[in-house]
DNA sequence: TCGTTTTTTAAGTTAAATTTAAGAAAGTTG
DNA sequence: CAACTTTCTTAAATTTAACTTAAAAAACGA
């Protein structure tokens, strides 16, 4: 899966391609407009992830080039808070669906996919990892039968561990993905949400789902 | 009920569009094929309503456009007098129902109800949560056997919800739903509207049937 | 048009989730 | 084992989300 990030500002640019490079695609990055539209128009990508404000030209201007080349590519938009007047915008430059700054990663991965596998409808998975199953669509979590309620950093968590059962995680990785981008946690923090975890979905059970990876990070499974 | 009206003749298109929502429908406008087939593909309509004659694009090939992208929305096909070879045409091309213009309003919302309640839930106009009951034909609400009358906006936000039972909602998707794709809602008129619901449907009974999840949204269920 | 109802916005309150911090426990290493 | 590092745990502080109320704006009906 290839993706043009068209950027400016150099550190929200690597942090992208670092995230998504971890979840396998490949990226390209546009730190000019006028790079972004060559790459955009030369290259093929699967989505073009595309910020509002860069020195030089409107986003919604870059998007409208893009459309008058006839390229169809998906284009998700960036935008600040406070100026959702360019949602309007934007969509009606051709755009497929804007994101409003800061965002997390896993939100980032949810859009893209969402607007990669487009126009089919989005139907709610189940991740299932031994007898906890989690409906990303009701958001609803059970362990062998019983429901269990979690805030919403807790889901994301656990969602982010389900897709990848038996893979250690880094408490970095983790931070990377459930995190705004901008946002400064200590990886304590991921060590409270994981106690906040095994108190719901490990607590009581004969076995533990959550493991520990001392030195490298946490992993679900058996 | 979301309806995405696609004609180029900015005149009529306000008209249908004021029409259908005094009979509370939610309306999106594209003047162009391509915009049209944009939000046919990016958003989730009740029905489409389709003008025969664009400018660029015959309504024909739209019809096509959207259906090989497994889109099976209803789809209205609106035609000039003297042109109804149009009709076997559009309705091979996977339109569901044609109509010539001029029509009648009545008419429209006519046909318009035919269609959306065509596929297989002709029986059951009526929603059903628990002793909470919502007619989606004569707007009767009841709640126990007693009515409970409700504005507009607090009818399709019920009807939203109650189409869907038990599953989370969360108030962009109720945004996206209720209001104009254009329109700029903050959050907290959905917090607002569920504030007058409650009121009205669970204020004073033994059990609540709109719970609030907090960080995700709303649902409603036992 | 005027009064009424509905819809939207705004601000203040309350409740819950998130983050930080600091000490305890448990591994690791020489 | 002793010193060190990492992780766990707890609780308080902070931040954010949702609720509530009321007033402003818009739509509607007489």
């Amino acid at each position: 899966m290839r993706v043009l990030v068209i950027e400016d500002e150099h550190k929200i640019a690597a942090s992208i391609k670092r995230g998504l490079e971890q979840e396998n695609f490949t990226v390209d990055l546009a730190h000019t407009a006028e790079r972004g539209i060559d790459l955009a128009l030369g290259e093929e990508y699967d989505i073009i992830v595309l910020d509002r404000l860069l020195p030089g030209m409107e986003g919604v201007e870059i998007v409208k080039t893009i459309r008058e080349e006839e390229i169809h590519t998906p284009i998700l938009f960036l935008t600040a808070r406070g100026q959702l007047d360019d949602k309007v915008e934007g969509l009606n430059a051709g755009a497929d669906d804007y994101m409003v700054k800061p965002f997390a990663f896993s939100e980032l991965i949810a859009r893209i996919r969402a607007l990669t596998r487009r126009p089919q409808k989005s139907v709610g998975q189940t991740l299932v990892v031994e007898d906890l199953t989690l409906d990303t669509q009701s958001f609803d979590v059970e362990r062998g039968g019983t429901k269990i309620s979690l805030s919403s950093k807790e889901f994301s968590l656990l969602e982010y561990l389900m897709h990848h059962p038996n893979k250690i995680l880094s408490k970095d990785q983790i931070i990377n993905h459930i995190w705004n981008y901008d946002a400064d946690v200590l990886p304590n923090s991921v060590e409270v949400y994981i106690k906040h975890l095994r108190d719901k979905i490990d607590k009581g059970y004969k076995s533990s789902l959550i493991h520990t990876i001392r030195g490298f990070g946490y992993k679900i499974g058996k």
